[in-house]
DNA sequence: CAGGAATAGGAAAACGATTTCCTAACGAAA
DNA sequence: TTTCGTTAGGAAATCGTTTTCCTATTCCTG
């Protein structure tokens, strides 16, 4: 590998020269300047960027710290953020966190340690420990799918998670569903979760209709407590006809369990979703669900985010559009 | 953030037996160590991983080069390397390369500009541009996915494909089933795709069956094509009773299919599927499928990979353990 | 035509580590 | 007692860039 040195020599000028028509940052007589050009072009030289990252205190890397890269929600995320990073000129250092703080904090460590240039953040809720990290070590961060109120600040990018599980819930009630379910993410950590619930019961009231404890179930956004949190409302004596979940992941656990109860859906029972991923429409009934532009949040975090890193861009805070995506698992009355 | 000056001057040495102790290169006697190591302590100082890499032309990073993170069969190798090299201090760079060569190509030049520690390489067919790279770079590398003899004499991990297939077709003949047909991946460029058809092609003969092409169709591993396929076999005159999809995506697609013709899926039709990816599990009916253990491919992978990378570990190619897993889409004739 | 501003380009410091090279001190052997 | 080998630790070079500081030239302007 050629270094900065060699096309120094081949051009014969100094490094400082080098330098400063790789970065324009002087102006350089335009003879020498294509000298050094066809110098840098004959040996196929290419900046070190660990020696750039070193004197910049800045790497072309992006953090993107996720709970989970084998879940379809995430890895879609990732992938969005991979896609316009790419563009950019930066590289993806992926940060699995399992959704624990502690590996969340490590992860961040790293990243301040490599320079990154910045994050996107995908976490449950957002904590104190975080929001210090990113205020003290003056990285810029982007949360993705978090409501703006609890970014500590920062920038973000997600949907309207109440007015979408609002809306969800008064397309069941317009198809006449007066007693419907609910299996939501864990309430006690999970901030888009209560947004979520919150807007099915204001949907609820709004309607004249009365919330039912017994058919709510906190599930944790795996197939499994779908599973159960349907074996758990549809035993009742009295059942609700329509179950709104607050991920597909569960929609299709409760799925199952509708079919082990022999329950026909949608005949039987309407169940709705959320997020609309693969999976939604691969199942038997396919899902209708409320689309979250989930690849794009990722994209437009990254978009954000680098806006920050290069122009100084103010921070902001995007909600991009969801949609009810019908297919074949609710129906009328 | 401190550095190797801060401490030297606090514990009254030089940086040079500062590093030593970091390092253990050389003795130092055991009074300047410990104060060394307490200054250390007290200024909570970490060595600074990019001038490291700088002088010692190695990162900490390892470079997971696949065609498609939002594939979950990629997202859980991708999630297996990752654990594994979090454990040994590594950090995974995501490279995703939508199978394109020139996108794999200028991932692997960003990494070997980066002093990637290694890289974790799956791709559809391993070229001679690949190959070449890593003999140039001297980048340590594992190929995950890959049959032993087409990765230029590199370490592999992967399960036999050949074998995998043979046995998932013997398992359906076993049952009775003697008009078999066979959806499969790419066979121009797929290397363990084309395997997977040459297993069951060899089981057929074996129990003296015939191959019949037409009912052979080559798709793409995408549930699309699992469904064109599917449409494809089933809709001729004579049809098999069973078809065997070379993953699990095109399975649950070829699903899809039988269910639009009305044929039911175990009882007027087998499906087979290869992987065992999630989707396996939430469809209905549950897939039965030849389980390959994707995510301990990329913790092999990693270990592997790190082995070479720090203990100059000879190459290797580990063949891991498939198994048929009996869900509901096959039964006896 | 003299003097000051503007301009182009080089030398050297800096980023934060590792490593080579050197020296002082010590101990052992002759 | 002299000498030589070993040892611990410091000074300085190095990795490959960017940037600051400085100097020599050119160009105006009065």
């Amino acid at each position: 590998m050629s270094t900065i040195k060699d096309v120094a020599r081949l051009a014969g000028v100094s490094v400082s020269t080098v330098s400063r028509v790789l970065n324009n940052s002087k102006p350089v007589n335009s003879d020498v300047r294509d000298r050094v050009l066809i110098a840098i072009d004959e040996l196929g030289y290419r900046p070190n960027s660990v020696a750039r990252t070193l004197v910049n205190k800045k790497s072309q890397l992006i953090g993107v710290v996720i709970p989970d890269i084998d879940n379809p929600f995430f890895s879609a995320l990732v992938r969005g953020v991979e896609e316009e990073a790419k563009k950019k000129g930066y590289s993806i250092l992926l940060c699995n966190t399992g959704g624990d703080l502690e590996q969340e904090i490590q992860y961040l460590d790293i990243l301040k340690e490599k320079y990154a240039a910045g994050v996107v953040f995908l976490t449950a809720r957002v904590q104190d420990e975080h929001v210090s990290f990113f205020r003290e070590s003056k990285t810029p961060v982007v949360f993705a799918c978090q409501p703006e109120n609890l970014t500590g600040g920062f920038s973000s990018v997600a949907i309207d998670d109440f007015r979408a599980a609002y809306e969800g819930t008064s397309y069941l009630i317009k198809r006449e569903h007066k007693n419907i379910g609910f299996v939501s993410g864990p309430l006690s950590d999970s901030s888009s979760g209560v947004l979520r619930v919150e807007g099915f019961k204001q949907a609820l009231i709004d309607n004249g209709i009365d919330f039912r404890s017994e058919w709510l179930y906190e599930g944790n956004y795996r197939y499994r407590s779908g599973y159960t949190g349907g074996l758990k409302i549809l035993q009742q004596l009295e059942r609700p006809t329509a179950i709104f979940c607050a991920n597909d992941e569960m929609a299709v656990g409760l799925l199952s369990a509708a079919r082990e109860l022999d329950l026909s859906v949608p005949e039987k029972l309407s169940v709705l979703g959320f997020d609309d991923t693969v999976m939604a429409e691969i199942v038997n009934p396919k899902l209708t669900t409320i689309r979250q532009p989930i690849c794009a949040i990722g994209k437009y975090s990254a978009h954000t985010l680098i806006g920050e890193i290069e122009g100084g861009v103010e921070k902001q805070h995007l909600l991009l559009e969801y949609e009810i995506v019908e297919r074949g698992s609710c129906k009328s009355i």
